[in-house]
DNA sequence: CTTACCTTGTGAATGATTTCACAAGCGCCC
DNA sequence: GGGCGCTTGTGAAATCATTCACAAGGTAAG
């Protein structure tokens, strides 16, 4: 398969909220023009997107919305769940852990672990707070795909490490530093910080 | 000025975040190609990064470390510190609002505010919870100049609409919506569903 | 002072992404 | 069936971002 830009997959997914919400009103087809606009792009966009995976609409009439949703899911890989770890039982750790919109969209968090004895054996949203060291006997067991790490910056190449040698092929990092990724593992970072700064300058310098 | 691409600021934010690292660790002087190994890019990018701001090494030695921090700092706007208001105030709003990284890195939470007269009240960090309805009026007085969301999705486009009207211009958007943003606004939006489906396409489509 | 060695700053070249523009397809109505 | 209006899918063009490659400038040592 050519290669499809990041900036693409993101866009995807976007639309697929889109969608499940237009289903959700009981619309039957969106044609390229009213999806461009809830997402705040172009039509040409949308197409250009949607073509690199195929053909889905009909000409004159658009998109038949279930069936895009349906396309949609398969091109990025939600028709089965994923089973996901939760790595760090601290405030975001917990609350990722709790919200239910991680199970809405296909993931499943099979488990949650911390080095803290304190917070070992807490329960949060039905998942027992497992210890650190019961992570490699997890991962071989519950085989989750994913990890999302939230633990303090300097502890996260490590566990990044760690879990990589386990198996894990992709990374989801709330700590606020830039990890190196194994070969082969996919990481994407989440950082407040930088978030922040990129307001602040957006704030600072208004023509740009 | 000429209009400085997301991708520059975002980088130039990850370099500021590996100075402060490099200058802890007391190195006085790094070349563009050590930052750029840290960040994950090359020494030209690095260069033509900076470039678009000035001129900030010396050629043969590379880039004064605590000199770079300052200059950066002034680029992205962090040489005042930003007052910032958190609304909502459950299990993200009330982790970000404890979260100490906000402050390190010259953002203050200024104010917290929440519809549930339950948690109206309850104390984050030093900070009282407040209503919902006193949000007109703290921004007035606060003149906080970012707002964080951390709301349901089907609320989030008319709080944003709301705290546009009262003047805020920089808004980090936490609810699971694409939010079409007031002429003016800037918005970030963190979309957990989204990362984890890049996260699961790059799973699927081991090779694009 | 001169040479050897580094590293920056930056036009030019390349590569990637977005936008344009239009032929082709489909539904509907007469 | 033919014409009209609408929308897709897609090469080609334009724009935007990254990488290359090298002249210019600096340090250090003899």
């Amino acid at each position: 398969m050519k290669h499809i830009a990041d900036s693409t997959v993101r866009r995807l997914s976007l639309y697929l909220r889109f969608l499940e919400e237009f289903e959700r009103q009981g619309h039957d087809t969106i044609s390229s023009g009213e999806l461009a606009r809830s997402g705040g792009t172009t039509s040409a966009q949308v197409r250009k997107d949607l073509s690199f995976f195929g053909s889905f609409g009909k000409r004159g009439l658009g998109y038949a919305v279930t069936d895009l949703i349906a396309s949609l899911r398969r091109i990025l890989g939600l028709e089965a769940r994923w089973p996901v770890i939760i790595i760090g039982a601290g405030k975001i750790g917990a609350a990722l852990a709790q919200y239910r919109g991680f199970g809405v969209h296909g993931f499943d968090v099979v488990g949650v672990y911390d080095t803290d004895p304190a917070r070992v054996g807490e329960r949060l949203a039905g998942i027992l707070v497992q210890p650190d060291a019961a992570l490699e006997g997890d991962i071989a067991r519950l085989q989750p795909r994913i990890a999302v790490l939230c633990i303090p910056g300097e502890a996260a190449q490590a566990q990044l490490d760690r879990v990589a040698k386990s198996g894990i092929r992709a990374v989801l990092n709330f700590a606020p530093t830039a990890l190196s990724a194994p070969d082969g593992v996919a990481v994407r970072t989440v950082n407040m910080a930088t978030e922040l700064e990129v307001l602040a300058f957006a704030l600072t310098n208004p023509e740009a």
